[in-house]
RNA sequence: CGGGGUGUAGCGCAGUCCGGUAGCGCGCUUGCUUUGGGAGCAAGAUGUCGGGGGUUCGAAUCCCUCCACCCCGACCA
């Protein structure tokens, strides 16, 4: 590709609502265009990096043994209403009617098209197992769209569905596709880890989601360094901190702490760690309490901690769905505003769950549920009842000691980019999907579902790789693996002759080169390039040619060095290709 | 959905308080000069000032209303 045949449009700023590095980068870059909330152009640059991306998973997945098809964009209500998610998706699924007022929806996954077909193709166990897979454009109608293409509502995802006899079988369909996964981000280039993941309503421990390291993500990933333990924070398991309780050596006291409301404040008021403070969270189910009434829940966790909602809401009692109370509710209960709330001897009856470590803890800090003041020296048996329930309700903080007994967690912050997931019969028992299976007898498929985000993966890869110059793209998805830059393309015979021949001994070589032939001054060539990522650079000008030398730069190091023009075009294939004379 | 904010040229912004018919930088066009890290000079083009309504002799500016976008929160996974 020659620069003066393609598109490129670079921005020396960036759009005032670009908030995220990626987003500002790809925006600069000229990669992507908004049109609306969400929703992008991607423009030759971007697709160029997008299809890579997809060659790459292609690629894997058709050698994990999985099959491309393509799925409705626009899916019918009826086969959503059959699963019952046409209800449970809410707004999030954007729906539409046609011309003779059918319900549709746009595809934000496809489980239930995907099990339709099964159903109908899929008669015998000799059939299987089966791995269908897309590479489609999904929407999500996200609340709040934010940070590019790393949050959109409208972006590309590949999504694959395996069909199996019974569990056994499964799991090794999600084995297969767990590896392909490990293939798949090894070869995109990037730093990744893969975390076990909450499994919601299917339960199991048959989930994992694939993260890329970033300081930006939104998620957090806990690993222990000496074992291959790795979980999502959501479900990260909290140990408690003291083996057993130690036993009660000071005596209960009220303590004046006028205005101070957080832990942190209380702590600092009272020269106390802000470990010896106990956090009181009240919560609401509705329609779980006496005579379907609404239970209100008292969670305590240690001042230092946090409350994890998704552990929370696997308490029995809290499944149905939990809610922070309203201060109505809270002074209703405690008698008392919050910040002065505590478990000893709330106005009216609530349940009390303690946090592992919390039921571990004597001599605590709590509220006193009297406004202004605070107990200290409480202690579980002898000034209140032991907690109604004790679990593990917070999330991890690093330096934990892992589940595993071997060593101490660590913390990342990941952005999810893939995720597979083990379905069991949840959507074939449902939708009726059966195949006959060796005995004869119908039986209900045994399902995975495996997703990467791959308009993500850009803004991933992004997030992960840029300096104050702009992007650095892993030569795998980068939009071209190579540059050539002209210096003085319009008045030089020697230096168009040379570049010319570099390039296509680039191309010759199977690199996927662009040639620089804008006839731009030197300066505005590199910020461009160096802009949009290029992973390796070579100049030709005459001054260099006099001297009898192309230069190579190398956009990740910025190393710089001088070669003999018969050598360059193999010199940047060796350091592509990896090769083991490389110089 | 609640709260806050912003909409002026492709991008970044000033002008709005205090009404007088729109400007700066980058980018774009043309010409000349320049040519190894975002060139210089000169001449130009590009705006329904987010939309609609109102007040006024006159509205980017004041009032009403709608819309879009952004942020925080809640919600969702």
């Amino acid at each position: 590709m020659r620069a003066s045949q393609f598109h490129l449009n670079t921005l020396k700023e960036a759009p005032a609502d670009a908030e995220v590095v990626s987003q500002k980068l790809m925006l600069r870059a000229g990669m992507i265009r908004k049109v609306a909330a969400g929703i992008y152009d991607y423009m030759p640059l971007a697709l160029r990096s997008i299809r890579k991306v997809e060659a790459i998973v292609r690629s894997e997945l058709e050698r994990a043994g999985a099959l491309e098809i393509s799925m409705p964009l626009v899916q019918p209500a009826e086969l959503w209403r059959e699963t019952g998610r046409w209800d449970k998706m809410g707004p999030e699924m954007l729906r539409l009617r046609d011309r003779h007022d059918r319900d549709f929806a746009l595809q934000p996954t496809s489980e239930e098209v995907v099990t339709d077909i099964a159903r109908q193709e899929l008669k015998s166990y000799r059939q299987l197992p089966r791995n269908f897979y897309q590479i489609q454009t999904k929407f999500r109608d996200e609340r709040r769209p934010r940070f590019g293409v790393m949050r959109g509502r409208e972006f590309i995802m590949k999504d694959a569905y395996s069909f199996d006899r019974d569990a056994e079988a499964a799991g090794k369909s999600y084995d297969t596709m767990f590896a392909a996964y490990h293939r798949i981000f090894e070869r995109i280039g990037l730093k990744y880890r893969a975390v076990a993941a909450d499994t919601g309503s299917i339960g199991g421990d048959r989930s994992h989601e694939f993260q890329v390291i970033a300081d930006t993500g939104e998620d957090a990933l806990v690993y222990c360094p000496n074992s291959d333990y790795a979980a999502n924070i959501e479900l990260a398991e909290a140990l408690p901190l003291a083996p057993t309780r130690a036993a009660a050596s000071a005596a209960l006291a009220r303590i004046a702490t006028p205005g101070r409301e957080t832990c942190d404040e209380v702590a600092a008021f009272l020269g106390a760690p802000l470990a010896s403070t106990v956090k009181s969270l009240v919560l609401a189910s509705d329609g779980t309490g006496e005579a379907g009434q609404t239970a209100i829940w008292l969670l305590l966790v240690r001042g230092d901690h946090e409350l994890n909602e998704v552990k929370a809401s696997k308490i029995d009692g809290l499944k149905a769905g939990f809610r922070f109370a309203t201060e109505a509710e809270i002074v209703d209960h405690f008698g008392c505003e919050p910040g002065y709330l505590g478990p000893i001897a709330p106005k009216k009856p609530v349940r009390i769950v303690a946090d592992r470590t919390v039921a571990h803890m004597a001599d605590f800090i709590c509220g006193a549920n009297t406004q202004g003041y605070h107990y200290t020296g409480a202690n579980w048996g002898r000034d209140l009842p032991e907690p109604d329930m004790v679990a593990d309700i917070r999330n991890v903080v690093a330096g934990d000691p892992s589940p595993d007994g071997k060593g101490l967690l660590a913390i990342d912050r990941g952005i999810e980019v893939g995720h597979v997931f083990y379905l069991g019969d949840k959507y074939s028992r449902t939708m009726n999907a059966t195949f006959l299976d060796v005995d004869g007898k119908p039986r209900f498929f045994e399902m995975g579902c495996y997703g990467i985000g791959v308009t993500r993966i850009l803004g991933a890869a992004i997030e992960q790789n840029n300096d104050e110059r702009g992007i650095v793209w892993p030569a795998a998805i980068a939009p071209f693996e190579a540059v050539v830059c002209a210096v003085g393309w319009g008045k030089s015979d020697a230096v168009r002759t040379e570049a010319t021949r570099l390039y296509e001994a680039l191309r010759a070589a199977g690199v996927d080169a662009m040639l620089d032939d804008r006839d731009e001054r030197p300066g505005v060539m590199f910020a461009d390039w160096e802009l949009i990522g290029v992973p390796h650079r070579l100049t030709v000008g005459e001054r260099g040619l006099k001297e009898g030398i192309a230069e190579y730069q190398a956009r990740r190091s910025g190393e710089q060095v001088k070669l003999a023009p018969s050598e360059a075009a193999g010199y940047v294939v060796a350091r592509l290709r990896g090769h083991a004379d490389a110089p």
